[in-house]
DNA sequence: ACCTGAACACCGTTCAAGT
DNA sequence: ACCTGAACACCGTTCAAGT
């Protein structure tokens, strides 16, 4: 048989591409103009590549955002660290890239990707807390998702009443509270800041 | 030619709405379809309308869904009961029309539509419990939302991995828990099967 | 006051065909 | 193995024009 792909093929704009790196490019893009604006048209523009060219690697744009959150969710330590630590990691991870609250969201409700999450809050919780750490999940990605999502929009403009008050402000002390009423623990004082 | 119309009017086919029969439309609609399938366009043929007809009445898309989002809201008690009462009547709202919850969840973020829900959970929590309130709030919208977009995909057929446990199975046990926690009140007796 | 008709700039997905 | 080209059935939104 022929065999193209194993061919250096020094000479020509010959864009070939694999499922890393058509996830990299679309994460990429993803930070860059968010879910909303996140289409696989868009996706292949970047690459060099007609649209239709994507489904060789993912069999729907589903599964390719599920890859996506896959790959925001990984970088959520392991270890077990206390409840809060554990927490605001996540979210941090959420927050690392645009809109990686709701994506992980969505993809979390559909159960597509092992939940990593889940798992890092047992293990903080110590042995029969699935419970606990099931709710401290669900208000993680309420919480996160909104404070993102009024993020962007309020750098948008999209205010909508006449006050002017900062709409991210206290957000840090409900995130603690929240957590620590949950897991059952005394809400701690705020972190040094960064 | 054909009249698909519901003609009350014996003449002729003049379908002439206003704000309140299209956001009514819009609603039925959105149980009936999802979220995801919500289009102006078939908002416009339920209505026996152009799309375009939709921008008479409202400036966006946007703007019409916070207009549901606000309907599906302002079904919830105002009364000050119990927290876990309040919580619980706020997730039944946001229950009673398919997606409910993730379209208030986003209309809420963007900070269109008076939050009704965090007031009635202020009036549950007694006085200078805003932060409580709010965290309690983000859970409800979390939880609620991650419910409801499993119930959808379940009922799809969607579901991923190999395991066959209900998906739905100790979730009020989570919501119990999570609102009891937050308002930092003792986790209550499951209430009567209805 | 409310709607039509036509257009513009987009979508996700499929599939035969190319290399 | 990976991509093109063309098509299909859709989107939200604008705007002149009709009644």
């Amino acid at each position: 048989m022929f065999n193209y792909s194993e061919s250096m093929s020094p000479d020509h704009n010959q864009a070939r591409h694999d499922r890393d790196s058509v996830a990299r490019a679309a994460l990429a893009l993803l930070d860059e103009v968010g879910l909303a604006d996140l289409s696989m048209r868009r996706i292949a523009a970047r690459l060099d590549v007609q649209p239709s060219a994507l489904y060789w690697h993912f069999a729907s744009k589903q599964e390719l955002l599920a890859e996506l959150a896959d790959r925001i969710t990984t970088r959520i330590p392991a270890g077990s660290a206390d409840v809060l630590t554990t927490a605001r990691s996540i979210r941090d991870a959420l927050f690392a890239y645009r809109d990686g609250a709701e994506l992980v969201l969505s993809t979390y409700a559909l159960r597509l990707g092992s939940s990593h999450a889940q798992v890092a809050l047992e293990a903080s919780l110590g042995p029969a807390s699935t419970e606990r750490a099931t709710a401290i999940l669900h208000f993680i990605l309420g919480h996160t998702t909104l404070a993102q999502l009024r993020m962007h929009a309020e750098s948008h403009g999209a205010a909508a009443s006449g006050d002017e008050i900062d709409p991210t402000a206290g957000l840090d002390a409900v995130f603690d509270l929240g957590v620590a009423a949950i897991a059952g623990i005394r809400a701690s004082r705020p972190r040094d800041r960064a």
